[in-house]
DNA sequence: GTGAAAGCGCTAACAT
DNA sequence: ATGTTAGCGCTTTCAC
């Protein structure tokens, strides 16, 4: 005979242990109250028989599900997995559980996720970004759940919003920039066609240049491939072009550091001859020769503040959505003098 | 009047459509027979209300669900979202969708994570390793899905694993050490208590130094913060008191390029005086100033495969699991004479 | 090609 | 403190 393999329900706890199906559920779920002998009864029978609730069936009863999805861009960006981290751990004590969707940076692909994750009705969801197709910012909208965008806050919000202006960050360093002296500058970056971030903090830069009269003298972009070496190979091309050049704008930290590692080799003096600066304080560069430039973009702070806002707005009634600007802060470093 | 929120049901696209729920459902499925004139009528429909199907409900229903559990250790490593990423890849045209969950590390939360998952009853779950307490081998072995274990293959499996031996990368490594004539080691890693990779590279590695008559000459361990800078710190350390050490294996590439910067910086000879290893081929190493030596997990193909055998089991019949060893490479890089 | 009835495994609401 | 009934929103099965 084949082992016909049908997964356990309540009701064979309640054979087992001969208590109705209602109070079996109430006792795994600790709610109303239970003696504690048929309590003990209901346990035991349980984990003989290995019985793992059924949480669709709960779900479509109780019309409730304690997931919240989380869409993020890219998970090898290493900005993401922090945000997440910061994220899960608040929603750990509310008995809420993320999920995580990757669109890759292409609004299609969010579009799916998107859809998807509601299709499974979570209890809110928290998306990077405030760009998005009209199907997403519609079905968003009527969702009738929190959603919290966060990362940016330039611009028009669905509901709420945690993150910083990245326009603003990017004046913030063009004004260090000049305040240090230095006037001939060059930016590297990804090609921004979907980074809508990367995007904003250059046009911040680069108007906050043009307050004061520089423009940017020279760019290089890059696609791909590991950033620390396509750092190096930009740094190399835009000092090959431009070698007037005293300070370069990097877009990130890790093809920052890869421009900083170049500089040093070439014996550049840094930060005298030439300045440099990244963005998103990463970790990784605490284990530099020195220490980059760059501007911390609260990523902790925002997935803690995120998760904060879906677990605290009930399921029904809410309305309103919060927008929270948290201020980047620059880090010197040792590479603007 | 309160603007009561209810979530769309078949129920209203029927009406909106005048076409029973039935058919609805066919259309918005593909399945069955449908006139392209009703098929059209209910997708206008669908569209205009927004409607968003409940997958919960179609779940319960159907007993089937689309989903596959992968369960990781962390994802600031930079080596899971490297294997997330290739099985979202292979599951993206299989009609699966992964659902991630992170364990830190901890049995216990692997356990809660497990537990959670399976009471969604997913299609599949796919977990890093095969240490699990008895409880979530349990779990898994009866739950009828296919199980897939990840990354490693030095153990007992509970249904499916592919991986690379970390014990023979171990003695890979030793091997090509010895080989090269390096004979005075020191090692560098994590606190191995609950990585049992990088133990079992560690054991594999230092047996193959005892059967050639060397012995591990002194070590260095660490646990959280920067490992860039951990391995600065570290290898510093390590040299202070062990100066007459000739190689430094570190267990992982993030550790080894801190110690690589670290020995360039002092104007170590490397490979000559010096030779220096990783562990996991990071896209990182192609940026620094010289390639350091490492061995490649497989991570992308560790994830393809492991998708490959979680789409292609049908939910009921399955029995066996398959094991795929895969064969870690060696990459020589500069840092080994 | 379309529809009606039954039921997936649970929980809310109401007994007792 | 425990049990009973109805039904969550879909899909399966069977009828037309």
């Amino acid at each position: 005979m084949a082992d016909i393999r049908r997964t356990l329900t309540l009701r064979d706890v309640s054979e087992a242990s001969g208590v109705s199906e209602m109070t079996v559920s109430r006792v795994l779920r600790n709610s109303g109250d239970v003696s504690p002998a048929t309590r003990a009864k209901v346990l035991a029978a349980a984990k003989t028989l290995g019985y793992v609730p059924n949480k669709i069936a709960g779900a479509l009863a109780s019309q409730r599900v304690n997931l919240v999805g989380v869409v993020v861009p890219s998970l090898s960006n290493m900005v993401f997995p922090e945000v997440l981290g910061a994220i899960s751990s608040v929603l750990e004590d509310t008995g809420l559980q993320p999920v995580f969707g990757v669109t890759g940076y292409t609004p299609e692909k969010e579009e799916r996720v998107v859809y998807e994750m509601l299709s499974w009705r979570p209890s809110g969801l928290i998306l990077a970004g405030l760009e998005h197709d009209e199907a997403v910012r519609a079905m968003l909208a009527s969702a009738g759940i929190p959603v919290v965008e966060i990362m940016d806050t330039d611009g028009p919000v669905i509901d709420s919003a945690v993150g910083i202006s990245h326009t603003r960050a990017g004046r913030m360093m063009a004004e260090a920039i000049i305040a240090a002296g230095y006037r001939r500058i060059g930016f590297l970056g990804t090609r921004m066609t979907n980074d809508h971030r990367a995007r904003k903090r250059f046009e911040g830069f680069s108007a906050a240049l043009a307050e004061a009269g520089i423009a940017i003298e020279d760019q290089e972009s890059y696609e791909g491939g590991s950033a620390l070496a396509k750092g190096r190979e930009m740094t190399a091309a835009i000092l090959g072009r431009s070698p007037e050049l005293d300070f370069l704008y990097y877009s990130n930290d890790m093809i920052g550091a890869g421009g900083l590692l170049y500089c040093l080799e070439q014996g550049i003096d840094i930060p005298g001859r030439m300045g440099l600066a990244g963005f998103n304080d990463v970790e990784l560069l605490d284990g530099l020769p020195m220490r980059l430039a760059t501007m911390d973009a609260c990523r902790a702070e925002i997935g803690r503040q995120a998760a904060e806002i879906v677990a605290a707005k009930h399921p029904a009634g809410f309305i309103g959505g919060e927008v929270v600007t948290l201020t980047p802060r620059l880090q010197r470093g040792d590479t603007i003098r």
